[in-house]
RNA sequence: UGGGGGAUCGUCCAAUGGUAGGACUCCAGACUCUGACUCUGGCUAUCUAGGUUCGAAUCCUAGUCCCCCAGCCA
């Protein structure tokens, strides 16, 4: 196959968006010959899932047209970037499913060829060394209705500049002492083009260069000259970067840069109940409010991972969401929707009592014990069945039980017959409390005849819930998460995300009952708790200790039947 | 008030002058040894006002509302 039978499989198979478009029509064009992407985090914090998005459309946009995408750090500002935040990328990036173009490339790769072509802008006159403090830059920068003033250190020769701007890098001044400015127009209503910075002088260990690098280039000198250097075709950014486009193709123009690439925004991802600003998780993470960057209430993809959310989940959502310029909010019931799809496809049944009621079924022989067969995938026959033990003393959800039903209850109540799961019809007949006057075990009694499940009379049952044997189930700590905000839209400001976030976004369970297989369960590999939602064990368990996230619930009709006739009185 | 963008079901995205469509949500029902899954059906939208046209979400004019920009952050 020819890249361009590739290149046309891949445009015919793409969801079609406006850049999936102009990729299109620029491959048909002959503007590109292939189509170079690359996904240029800056290493200060953890991929999250706005990540995700523009990871998916730049690795995406290769994949279906047959090109390629880079993975490049914009490692420009050594003051706020670390190893860790490179390693944790590089990991996301794999983990999400894609796979970059060769070696991963940095930013600070390029320094010695952006530090010439700042020469080469100085040797035009398009450059100068400016001795204002960042304070009198801002006050001349004028206002966004206001043009700016020349800095008085605008017309300095080519040679004194050439000479300044050498010593800079050669760390003769402090930083702050002056910064290297593009020579463009003071009075541009775009205020990018108002004589942007191109370096300054940072007085930090870069991760890769360490002290090398006295000066370092701004985002905006530094991202299309990489973007040329590596033959992108399409660098994709956000809307916020729109009016920095005219800069950086003056950049471009002017420079003997090796290819010509070009910019397109797209909007930014917006979840509800979600904040996704790097200052905002940031300071979640270093204000204790969670546990960590992988904390499974995080949006970061190191968060999702340990919640048990499969890559396949969150690329099937991003592909959902699409790609447009409109500013929006996403639902949040659209990634939920996503997880359930991918789960219940793969993940295997088990069950698992998370509030452990006792039932004793009285006319059950004490001593006698049971194997039934229980199936691992109702969808999937291939995934075969297992075996589990019913005894007379058993565990049931408390939440199964209502001594006094309302009328939508389908579930046990005193009199009332069910199914076990798999086993038999029970029927309870008698409630014990202690002296609080709180239930603590239930009396039932079961129907022999109805081995398996199934009544040979014919008789139907309104429910069938799950059960664990009280004396062959495991003990394990089970963590339920809900949304960091109850709020569905909270403010991302500095004072008050914090006073916004759910008290309740953390419910530890630490007296499950779990049937025993669930002792071999696998870091990284999802389980259904029939009835409850999918699980995934966190990576907190021990040699003694078992503990399971819930990735998410199952969807429940019942609880918000119960909760909308509560709503209406 | 300068510059740059954007407005379509509750939400997200399509429709590129020719039947406003899909997904999520929601509602009603079927099925069910998971109140899950699946299946069936349904509700709901072109920012406003003019204009061009046989025909306008799309083109024109005038408005309205929303977002971004005044870091030596990215």
């Amino acid at each position: 196959m020819t890249s361009d039978d590739k290149a046309q499989i891949g445009a015919a198979e793409a969801a079609r968006d406006f850049i999936r478009e102009i990729v299109a029509a620029d491959l048909a064009a002959g503007r590109a010959k292939e189509v170079v992407t690359r996904f240029p985090p800056e290493p200060n914090g953890y991929l999250h899932i706005g990540h995700a998005k523009s990871i998916c459309l730049n690795f995406g946009l290769a994949q279906e047209f047959g090109g390629r995408c880079n993975l490049r750090f914009d490692d420009t500002n050594p003051a706020k970037e670390e190893q860790e935040f490179i390693d944790a990328i590089e990991r996301d990036v794999t983990w999400l499913g894609f796979k970059w173009s060769g070696e991963v490339k940095y930013a600070s790769d390029y320094f010695d060829r952006l530090y010439g072509w700042a020469v080469e802008l100085i040797k035009k006159e398009l450059a100068y060394v400016d001795d204002q403090s960042a304070e009198e830059m801002r006050l001349n920068r004028g206002t966004l209705t206001e043009p700016g003033k020349n800095s008085r250190f605008r017309d300095r020769s080519v040679e004194e500049n050439l000479a300044l701007f050498a010593a800079m890098k050669d760390g003769k001044f402090a930083a702050g002492k002056c910064a290297l400015r593009a020579k463009i127009d003071m009075a541009s209503g775009n205020i990018n083009l108002r004589d942007p910075v191109l370096y300054r002088i940072v007085e930090a260990s870069h991760p890769r260069t360490g002290t090398a690098w006295k000066i370092y280039p701004s985002y905006d000198f530094a991202h299309g000259q990489s973007d040329a250097i590596e033959g992108i075709t399409h660098s994709i950014c956000t809307l916020e970067f729109e009016d920095h486009r005219p800069l950086y193709d003056w950049f471009i123009a002017n420079l003997s840069v090796p290819s010509k690439p070009h910019q397109y925004e797209m909007a930014r991802l917006n979840l509800t109940h979600t904040l996704l600003s790097k200052r905002v998780l940031t300071g979640l993470v270093r204000g204790g409010h969670v546990g960590g960057w992988d904390d499974p209430r995080m949006p970061t993809i190191a968060g999702y991972r340990r919640r048990g959310v499969p890559p396949e989940a969150i690329r099937d959502f991003i592909k959902r969401i699409g790609v447009a310029k409109a500013n929006s909010q996403v639902d949040l019931g659209a990634l939920d929707f996503s997880v359930r799809e991918a789960l219940n496809k793969t993940a295997w049944r088990r069950m698992a009592v998370l509030k452990p009621i006792k039932v004793v079924i009285e006319n059950y022989p004490e001593g006698q014990i049971e194997e039934l067969e229980a199936v691992n995938h109702p969808d999937d026959e291939a995934a075969g069945s297992r075996k589990i033990k019913f005894t007379r003393e058993l565990y049931i959800e408390r939440d199964d039980f209502m001594e006094v039903p309302e009328k939508k209850f389908f579930r046990m109540a005193p009199g009332r017959e069910v199914r076990l799961r798999y086993a038999y019809f029970v029927t309870c007949k008698d409630v014990v409390k202690n002296a609080a006057g709180e239930v603590t075990e239930l009396r039932c009694t079961y129907d022999p005849a109805s081995k398996g499940g199934n009544s040979p009379d014919g008789r139907k049952v309104k429910a069938t819930i799950h059960w664990v044997s009280a004396a062959h189930s495991i003990p394990a700590e089970v963590r339920l998460y809900n949304p960091l905000f109850n709020d569905p839209n909270p403010s991302a400001d500095p004072e008050a995300f914090a006073s916004q976030i759910n008290p309740q976004s953390l419910e530890v369970l630490t007296d499950a009952r779990l049937e025993p297989s669930l002792a071999e369960a696998k870091l990284g590999v999802p389980v259904q708790f029939e009835r409850q939602g999918y699980f995934c064990l966190d990576r907190d368990s021990g040699y003694a200790k078992l503990v399971f996230n819930r990735t998410i619930g199952l969807r429940d009709t019942y609880a918000k039947d119960v909760a909308k006739d509560k709503a209406a009185g």
